[in-house]
DNA sequence: CCTAGCCAAGCAAGCGCTTGGGAGGCCGCC
DNA sequence: GGCGGCCTCCCAAGCGCTTGCTTGGCTAGG
């Protein structure tokens, strides 16, 4: 959670400062009806009426809580990335060799992104709608540290001779990626649990990147 | 924005040609120009206005070709999932064991995801949209039999001793589909060759599930 | 003269968001 | 204690705009 992204080029009138602890619970319950209305329609789909009335109120007043429907939108997406970020750094510094890490990596994150599952769906199903609209600019420098992250220990791992050499990294991190956040928004149409599905990509990955001169796992 | 009439870049002074082959040239027109639309940015995020200006003529024009913008997205989604079913089923026909079968599969169909790649990423991006509208019920039924081929394939390869015998055929299939039609939209994004992805897709994916008794491939 | 194709105009519904004000709780001050 | 002022939270109404779609009429080719 970081105050600092509250900030907006629209020089509105300011929100309401509030008090300087919790914020009121009906904020957060919006919060979490507005998410789950999101996974299921879109951002772009959801109406502010429909937030609304799954909260008991009118549209108008969700307005007292939010300066802009998007505000509300960026509250759900900016923790999520935030947490997830926090998991690839600890995977990253607490991790040994670059097998050791990006199973670290797809275990520790693999419960945030279940956890947000919401916040996943969004990105994904509006990704194109997010990218173009300058208030969630933070979203690709995010994504680009991810990146990084990746292609950094997809490189030490082969340098170490523990993934193939033809690896493509570039390529190999945009399939591992994408399988990986994939999946957590089955876990209610497929009945899979979080674990399970992450002991099978396991499997599914290391298999088939780790190199069989290495024998590694 | 601006209904004003901006410069059209195509002459319409083209031949006169004898349009035999069923429907209009404007109309395979629209629906070109409005799957790209979809594709960049969702079905419900283009609006008829923008399909109608990219094709060079006025909104309510586009009511003259076709009964509703529903109807256009029809178009499209239609022929793409013949075009994937009919490479299911040929692969199913004329492959031998599974894993041929399913080497077939992936071959096949990704030149066909390729080409559709619009449809793909409409069938993704909307699919929440889609589903619950009772226009586009077959898609379940085809997505259902796409399912079925490959369940059908896992198990055989199973009892043959080709996969792993501890495989979860049902979350297996869910990773592999979606493994399959995700990379077919980076094209523009990361600048592969639809055999350069369909290549390390198909290590990545075999090295995984072979078992290794059988140490086919 | 007929019809396919298009334009110009606009309708009803729905969108995000604004406005003005009212109910009720908490505050300090007489 | 009583009371006016203030603040939080919400409602009722509606504004300006966009949406998918409709209508009536013009035009050109067969």
């Amino acid at each position: 959670m970081d105050p600092s992204r509250k900030s907006q080029p629209d020089s509105r009138a300011a929100a309401p400062r509030a008090n300087g602890a919790g914020r009121s619970r009906r904020r957060a319950d919006v919060i979490r009806i507005a998410s789950e209305l999101f996974a299921q329609k879109g951002f772009r789909g959801t109406t502010v009426r429909e937030i609304a009335e799954a909260a008991g109120i009118l549209s108008g007043s969700i307005y007292h809580h939010f300066d802009s429907k998007e505000a509300i939108g960026d509250e759900v997406l900016a923790g999520f990335l935030d947490e997830v970020l926090a998991d690839y750094r600890s995977a990253v510094s607490t991790g040994s060799d670059a097998a050791d890490v990006l199973e670290r990596i797809v275990r520790t994150s693999s419960h945030t992104l279940a956890r947000h599952h919401a916040a996943l769906t969004m990105l994904q199903n509006d990704w194109s709608y997010f990218s173009t609209q300058p208030r969630f600019a933070y979203m690709r420098t995010d994504l680009r540290e991810i990146e990084q992250i990746w292609i950094t220990q997809l490189e030490r791992g082969k340098e170490a001779g523990v993934f193939r050499p033809d690896l493509d990294v570039k390529l190999t991190y945009r399939l591992l990626r994408d399988i990986l956040w994939l999946p957590m928004n089955w876990r209610q149409a497929g009945g899979f649990s979080t674990d399970q599905v992450v002991d099978a990509l396991l499997r599914l990955l290391f298999d088939g990147i780790t190199s069989p001169a290495a024998g590694a796992r």
